[in-house]
DNA sequence: ATTTATGCTGACCATTTGGTCAAGTTTCTT
DNA sequence: AAGAAACTTGACCAAATGGTCAGCATAAAT
């Protein structure tokens, strides 16, 4: 026993340097492959991102489809997550509203975790078939009876609620997927506060009266003036 | 005169078989480019699928990048029509209907276009950027300030134009985009009538009570029944 | 101090990549 | 019929790719 306590999770010295050393890869990784997609990546480019040998990066991951199943396999728990507030005791138009500031947060913190992903889905998704099928729809299914209870009880308008899913998803997640685009067509060099915010105002706005919803107070975009005076 | 009849468009037989050949390199092209992207397809791929030798691709083309260039260009139109409707003098509800209607259209029935424009855009969009900070930003000012007119008439409920614009385009363009999600959430194979109509149904509802409208006959989904049964 | 397990890396390899080219074939013009 | 122009393609190339491995360094355990 005392010789053996190497436990798979024991924070030893050696393990912590092992992990620090696998989140310096898959963070230098998360940039080059976001900017470039799976096949646009290169070792040497993912080597040279993470100011290690090549050689290092195969040491830890043994292969470049491994790393990136990795780095992929990260990011699952944060789709699955901000989802908590859509319970049958919620208010509709909070609980839709937080989850519509957490998706918009999300873009504006972790653009390259969405951009990652948005790739993976472009390819067919072949990594994320299984999840999508499994914890995914199982989430989006039990989230959708709780809609479908709120319109039930009249608390809001019918609606297709796994579609209202599709629609805040892509609606949010466009921020740092297509933000190329969306700053050439505003004139800014890059997407600020300003920018979320409007975005933000205006993706609320939608979903909300979409559903024939308001927030308390009937502001629909309570935050706004406040922030462009 | 009669020598030099080699006009660049005169539609002789020579002329007409070489534009054949192009669009039978660019059809193979743009289905090979979105299934794997830029770096994911290579010349021996798009040769293969295109049914013709390598050389033969760079005989017309040149550089694999002269081939991707002229396929991106050739979405550019497609991108900028479908807004015709968006007029001083048209209905705001049925224009911002029409213009979902066509942008759901063309998710269905140009798939690939639309993921090839989206793997464009993850890239850093290097070759739309001419063309997004142009013609683009030109037409979005132009139909923003028609938004602007219809609300200032008080005819629909204050909006920021431009973003209503980015949650249009992505929350239609999800549809072909993101299907590999948008199927395994629905458990079907591929998206077929009865998802798009749903699709387009939950798009236009969001975007017309967003904004404060509703069709003609207070129906906010229109074919929606019609199709269900 | 010595052994042992783990971490690290330069040099190397087979394969694939985008692209070229010379030698052909076909089609048009005269 | 002859020549010119456009088209086609197998064979080839230098460069880059993902991956391997033997040998070395370091730290842990004895």
């Amino acid at each position: 026993m005392s010789s053996s306590e190497a436990e798979s999770d024991a924070t030893g010295p050696r393990a912590r340097q092992r992990a620090a050393r696998r989140r310096q890869i898959l963070e230098a990784a998360e940039r080059v492959f976001a900017e470039t997609g799976f096949e646009g990546a290169s070792m040497a480019a993912l080597a040279a991102a993470a100011g290690l040998p090549k050689a290092n990066l195969h040491y830890y991951f043994g292969t470049k489809e491994a790393l990136y199943a990795a780095l992929l396999n990260d990011l699952l728990d944060l789709w699955l997550s901000a989802t908590d507030r859509i319970r049958p005791e919620s208010d509709p138009a909070e609980a839709l509203a937080a989850y519509v500031r957490a998706k918009m947060a999300w873009s504006r913190e972790r653009p390259r975790a969405s951009k990652l992903f948005a790739n993976e889905v472009l390819r067919g998704a072949p990594h994320l078939a299984p999840h999508f099928a499994g914890p995914l729809r199982a989430l989006v299914e039990e989230k959708s009876r709780v809609i479908e209870g709120w319109i039930a009880a009249g608390r809001m308008a019918p609606t297709e609620p796994r579609h209202l899913f599709f629609a805040i998803w892509a609606m949010t997640q466009t921020y740092a997927d297509f933000a190329p685009q969306i700053e050439a067509v505003l004139d800014v060099p890059s997407l600020g506060p300003r920018e979320f915010a409007d975005g933000t105002a205006t993706v609320l706005q939608l979903v909300l009266r979409g559903c024939g919803l308001s927030l308390a107070g009937g502001r629909v975009q309570p935050a706004l003036e406040a922030i462009r005076n």
